[in-house]
DNA sequence: TAAATAGTCAAGCGTGTGTTTAACTAACAT
DNA sequence: ATGTTAGTTAAACACACGCTTGACTATTTA
């Protein structure tokens, strides 16, 4: 796992404080890779706008993107969420020494 | 898990896009509770600072405050903060259906 | 009652951010 | 070459945000 610094922590949750930007990420989290156009017009933002907070995003390195002709393809970075999350959400660490040693696993309420 | 609206979940994600407060939350999700003073002391703040940041977390659900005597003891809400994460953060349903009934298990890399 | 501790609240300052508009570049098709 | 699709960039505006200062409230102690 990455190690981020408090800055860096902060800046990926700044990419998220936004609901604009929030729709972006969560649709990607569902559709694992995605166009611009294709973003834009689910999220039902002028590519203008798209492109702004493409670059928000991009800056605190929750996606990457990937030009394939004339377009664009968007992933979400899933490491440096889990990066990120790891330091507020502590049960993680609780409880991962219960974890078998081939793959680490997380016990939730 | 309670369901929050995309305002909501981007609210979440706004108190934690600062430094400062974020350290507080670190602070306390390392903690479990702590006085107002006592957070202060620790984050290098002022009270007054520690007081604006608060409300910032307290609307956002984040955290809980109780008085008991003159001091007011503050808890992270967990729960609040899992279900912004869900989201964003798909691997956890899309994994969740290996996991035994009894526990919710997340399988990470 | 007076004083100390623990926090809140409002005003003010400078800075940052989300959005729109309009002009610009890049890749492909005809 | 011309046009079309795909995206970028800069300017401008309104609003929100983080922080400091100083005055205020609440609870306990002397």
């Amino acid at each position: 796992m990455a190690m981020l610094s408090l800055d860096a922590r902060a800046r990926v949750f700044a990419a998220l404080s936004d609901s604009t930007r929030l729709k972006l990420v969560e649709l990607l989290a569902e559709e694992d890779e995605l166009c611009g156009t294709h973003i834009a017009n689910r999220a039902g933002i002028s590519l203008a706008l798209l492109s702004h907070h493409w670059r928000v995003l991009s800056d605190a390195g929750l996606v990457v993107k990937e030009r394939r002709g004339q377009r664009q393809f968007c992933r979400l970075d899933r490491e440096a969420l889990a990066a990120a999350f790891e330091y507020v959400w502590p049960q993680r660490r609780l409880r991962s020494h219960l974890a078998q040693p081939s793959e680490t696993q997380l016990v939730l309420e």
